[in-house]
This record gives structure tokens, C-alpha cells and sequence, in this order.
DNA sequence: ATATGAAGTCAACGCCTGTTGAAGTCAACG
DNA sequence: CGTTGACTTCAACAGGCGTTGACTTCATAT
């Protein structure tokens, strides 16, 4: 069974959509920009999504994939959360939802709360995974944080030494972080 | 000496954008809002500032004031700028300058320039004050990306266990993350 | 009282936005 | 050939935007 005709427009569209939600977030990018990269008329972004919005809201959906930990070395699964995230970040190339979501969520309501949906279906039961009890709310909360940060810092506002610092360096320092929140104690040494 | 009535109304002007750009970030808000939130006409707004740019470079300019942390117990470092850091956020508001640009700096290059020359002009150096060396620079990034993290969940994106968390409980955690990266070594207990 | 200059208002410009409905194109089928 | 139906374009609308220049208001100083 072929894919129609209007399903491959369809998905030049999107494609077109989340590289530039991607560069720009929502309000700096223009239906006539979506279309003009699609290489179609702009009436046909509407006349396939009904919105700038609902186009948005398809193009910002994604699913963060945690990987399964509990076959991880238990010391080390900080650094596995760490390395899979920043795999997800630098993987989709500005094409993928999270930093389509993160780019518009500062100043989209909508946007925000999207992210906290990812919370609370993705990170939160992750974390709960690796050591449930009553806090573990707020210790995803304190993971979400320290990722996010990164992410914004790396890949968003792109200050130097967090640019120039290499994956791997990161993936240690910052997987001590997440180990501590994940699980409640401190990463055992080299 | 008394504040002539034009720089009365150039300063309710800077409040009223400081509030709405804090609140919705650079492009949602709009030069006739702000007006409006003065209780003048748009045109003056132009006519004081040169253009919503400009009124927005001066209404997101601020110091962080990073306290002197020299002569502070150096196993508390951490734990004493948190502390500070999150007063600074809840002091300010919505009024001061670091939501302002966080609202914004995800879809403006303006913004994330200017968050870039904070970083390097004021966390950097402080960073650089607790414990020099070659490794600072970086250090002071994953500072900046676990303080950043923690304000964009709890004040921006406010994920309800961020937000529920008490400031006290925020301290320790984050304060001991901020301890190792700012000075290398982990925080000793109780 | 009248002139002066600052402080503020008004109406409008040109531009861009998301969105709409009618018209057009083109391949498939009777 | 002629007609259908999916696919796409065209031109336009209504509304909002930042910004402008001419006008009014008003306190002050001569």
C-alpha cells in the first residue's frame, strides 16, 4: 500500500513545520515561512492542519524514549539517563520535539503545558522506576531541572564552554547530578 | 533635586514593560499594551525609548549580585548561593530582569546575547572567586545550567512538584549540586 | 497677557499576520 | 470525450503590529 498523495504533502509540511519551531519557536514562525519551505501555497498549511496551532501541536509531539535502567549498572544510571538525552538532543537536529517545545514554552501557555504533560507521562515514571517512595516526584522534578538546564544552556542560549565541552565530560558530571536526584545517593567513584 | 515629570513617566513606562515582558516574553507583548498598562498613549512610548527594542534592551538590563561568598563557611557555598539566587527570583516578581530575558531568550537572539554576557560577566567571575584554575569556565556552566533549570520549572514552566517544593528543601538539594560543580568537591553531611 | 518649549494625544501609514472561499489543475474512470 | 473528485493555487479579507508626523495641552517665564 503506497502512501496518497496528500499524505506525503502532509508530511513535507510537518517536516517543514518542526525544523523552523524548531529554529525559532511559535510566534517568530509564519504559516507563509512553513509553506514557502514546503514549497506549497499557504492556504494548504490550514487546509490540512485547521491551525497555525494544531499544526504546532502535531509538530511539537514526540516521545522521550527514557531507556530501561533496570538492567544498568545501578551506579551508573545517571550517566545512561544523561547519555541517552543528550543523544535525543543532538540526534534530531533541531527537527524534534523537545526543542521545538522548549524554544515556545517560555512564552506559550500551551507550549508550558505540553512539557508538563512530558513530565508527568515520561520523566516522572522513569524516575519512579528506579526508586519509587514518596518523594520521587520531587526528585524527577530536580532530574527534570538539571536536564533542561543543560539543554537550554548547550543548545538553546549556547554558552561557549557549555557548547565546547565535550559529550562525554558532560555525561560524567552531569550523570553524578542525576544519579544523586534518580536515586537518592551519590555516584560511587571512578 | 525632584525627578522632572518626564522621567516619572519614562520610569512608569519601564515598570509597566518590565511586567508584561516578564510575564509573556518580548513578542506577546505589545507597544500598545504597555501603553495602555501606563495609562498613556503608544506614541510616547516610541518617543522615549526609539522603538520596543531598545525599551526592551533597558527594561531587561540588571545585576544578579552574586553574594561574597569569601567569607562563608566553604562547605555552605553552595547551599548560600541557591539561597540567594531563588530570593533574587521571588523577590523580583516577575518585575526583574532575569525572567524578563528567560522569557525571551529562547526566541530571540537579542536575548540569549544578552543572557550569554551575564553569564560570562557575572557567573563566570564569581565561579572563578570560589576557586580559579582551568577547569572555571566549565564549572561555572553547569552552575549556570542547574540555577537556569531550576527557575525555567519552577517559575516558568512551574511543574507542580517544583513548585510545591519548599525553598528550604530546594537549598540542600541543589545547593549540594552547586557545591561540587563550583568548587569540585562534594558537600559534607549535616 | 503672551510667548515658549516640553509633554502628551490623535489619526493614520505601510506592513505583515492567520485564515477564507472561489477558482484552477490534473489524473482516473464512465 | 466528459465528468468526477482529489489536490492545489489565487486573491483577498479583516485585524493587529510598530512607528510616524502633525496637532493639542499646559505649565512656566518674560
Amino acid at each position: 500500500m503506497k502512501v496518497s498523495k496528500s499524505e506525503r504533502t502532509r508530511r513535507t509540511i510537518v517536516e517543514a513545520a518542526r525544523k523552523l519551531f524548531g529554529e525559532k519557536g511559535f510566534d517568530r514562525t509564519t504559516v507563509r515561512e512553513i509553506a514557502s519551505a514546503a514549497e506549497i501555497d499557504p492556504a494548504l498549511v490550514i487546509r490540512y492542519f485547521g491551525s497555525k496551532d494544531q499544526l504546532f501541536a502535531q509538530a511539537a509531539e514526540f516521545r522521550l524514549d527514557l531507556p530501561d535502567v533496570t538492567n544498568v549498572d545501578r551506579s551508573r544510571i545517571g550517566e545512561a539517563l544523561v547519555q541517552h538525552y543528550l543523544a535525543v538532543w543532538e540526534g534530531e537536529a533541531g527537527t524534534g520535539g523537545l526543542p521545538i517545545l522548549l524554544r515556545s514554552a517560555t512564552s506559550s501557555e500551551t507550549a508550558a503545558e505540553q512539557m508538563r504533560e512530558i513530565f508527568l507521562r515520561q520523566v516522572l515514571p522513569a524516575v519512579r522506576a528506579i526508586k519509587g517512595g514518596r518523594g520521587a516526584s520531587r526528585r524527577a522534578a530536580l532530574v527534570a531541572s538539571q536536564l533542561l538546564g543543560v539543554a537550554l544552556c548547550r543548545y538553546i542560549l549556547k554558552f561557549p564552554p557549555m557548547v565546547a565541552m565535550p559529550r562525554e565530560m558532560l555525561v560524567v558530571e552531569v550523570g553524578r547530578t542525576i544519579q544523586r536526584y534518580a536515586t537518592g545517593e551519590d555516584a560511587t567513584e571512578g
